[in-house]
DNA sequence: CAGTTTACTAGGGTTTTCCCTAATTTTCTA
DNA sequence: TAGAAAATTAGGGAAAACCCTAGTAAACTG
């Protein structure tokens, strides 16, 4: 009984064989599979989307792998997936694989993270709009409209996330994420640091000894909390210190 | 008779007395100055404008200085402003005093960069609204209506190319700009650089002798075409091949 | 104005990084 | 399957980075 796995009434085996084999998208409505494991939401997805006369929830998921069943068996125009489902990772590694291997599938991802950096990544992955989870019905619709017409889709909010991102600015866990004071010296020496220059070249081009420098350098790593150049490195640019 | 410098006809002095003192914008075209040092460019964007029943270009500056006195002299609602005007600092330096000075005069940035990195910088410096030189009628005067609203214009081109912007990708001057192609081991070793280890630590975390690990920290230096750690890391960020 | 704090300058000694060469294992290819 | 190319494993020695302490000059404070 293989058909069961059939949500969407007009796939039945039986009507398969009846309708043409290239069907005008148009004369269909737009499928969409809801991937959210969180239940309250899918249901008032639903309900914003059922008013409509073209589009139609054919699924809801709750869990990975019921998503992939699902598409296996029922063909899906647009699915609207929770990214954090059930982690961030889980749903970004769901989005790629869906865009791979289901490329007529357009995803578009649904969070409630208004991150710059999450949008870029889902976007690498696949996903061919991105919606905060505060969005209107009327927004709702256009998305799923316009991506199922090969378009993507992002609104004016999530472009202005993108406009204001201050690349790596945010510090994944460790850290107080403030940028310490800085004697002059030290930002020179910083800066020198990372344009490469050992102690020995810093100290010729300052007029001050080797021992000097190597100071500066002491005192950066214990602002910076670092144990090496290597993290000093990357800690400073990541709180945009140096270029 | 520093009212000579007034380019639009219904602010000449004598009808300046005969208007409200609050006028409702709605019932004034929108007053448009063209600031572009390519004087085809200012003759092809005023033909597009136009047509319009509710914009008009009251000016056109070929250089700096003119922009600022006319904006003294004259109100205008937008200005359709070339970032290379003559160089990209010095547009983005106006464009900064002029949403300064004139918070009420929008700024519509008019480049031919399609560059995230000058696109941000733009809205930083106060552009509300951004437009790639080869847009299309319709959208020029789009964008004027919307700044004009108050709102920001960004069409899904440049949100697309913020989207796509890998943060930090292009090397201001030296380098290839490429990923060198790295073994796994390698990988593996900047990984742990990165996060602070000593070339000892490694060892011992993967099990084979210190000078292993030396060797491939000498790689990643050969490959990246750095001479130490420090620029290492600062590459290989900007390359995204670490965080 | 004396005392304290802050920034900058160093030196000694240890650890880490880096460059050279080279052996062994794995992968690719004719 | 034999040979070549690439990846991984090391060692010796020089250079650089790092940690400790400490002196000097300028700024700040009561």
């Amino acid at each position: 009984m293989w058909f069961r796995c059939y949500t969407d009434s007009r796939f039945t085996p039986q009507r398969r064989h009846r309708v043409p084999i290239r069907v005008n998208a148009y004369e269909l409505m737009i499928r969409v599979l809801i991937a959210d494991d969180h239940n309250v939401f899918v249901e008032g997805i639903e309900s914003l989307i059922s008013g409509s006369s073209e589009i139609e929830v054919t699924a809801r998921c709750f869990d990975v792998s019921s998503v992939i069943e699902q598409l296996n068996h029922a063909p899906i125009d647009v699915i609207l997936l929770d990214i954090s489902f059930p982690q961030v990772e889980d749903g970004l590694a769901l989005c790629e694989h869906i865009t791979r291997t289901f490329p007529a599938t357009k995803v578009i991802a649904l969070t409630m993270h208004d991150d710059a950096s999450l949008i870029k990544r889902v976007v690498k992955k696949g996903a061919k709009g991105y919606l905060l989870k505060n969005t209107t019905k009327a927004e709702l619709l256009q998305a799923i409209r316009t991506v199922h017409r090969e378009k993507p889709y992002f609104n004016e909010i999530i472009t202005n996330i993108l406009l204001h991102d201050e690349p790596r600015n945010r510090k994944s866990g460790s850290g107080t994420g403030l940028k310490p004071n800085l004697t002059p010296r030290e930002s020179e020496v910083l800066t020198l640091i990372s344009q490469g220059l050992t102690t020995q070249q810093m100290a010729t081009q300052l007029f001050v000894s080797v021992k000097a420098i190597e100071f500066h350098r002491s005192s950066l790593l214990m602002k910076f909390s670092v144990p090496n150049t290597a993290l000093l490195i990357k800690t400073a640019m990541e709180m945009q210190c140096i270029d």
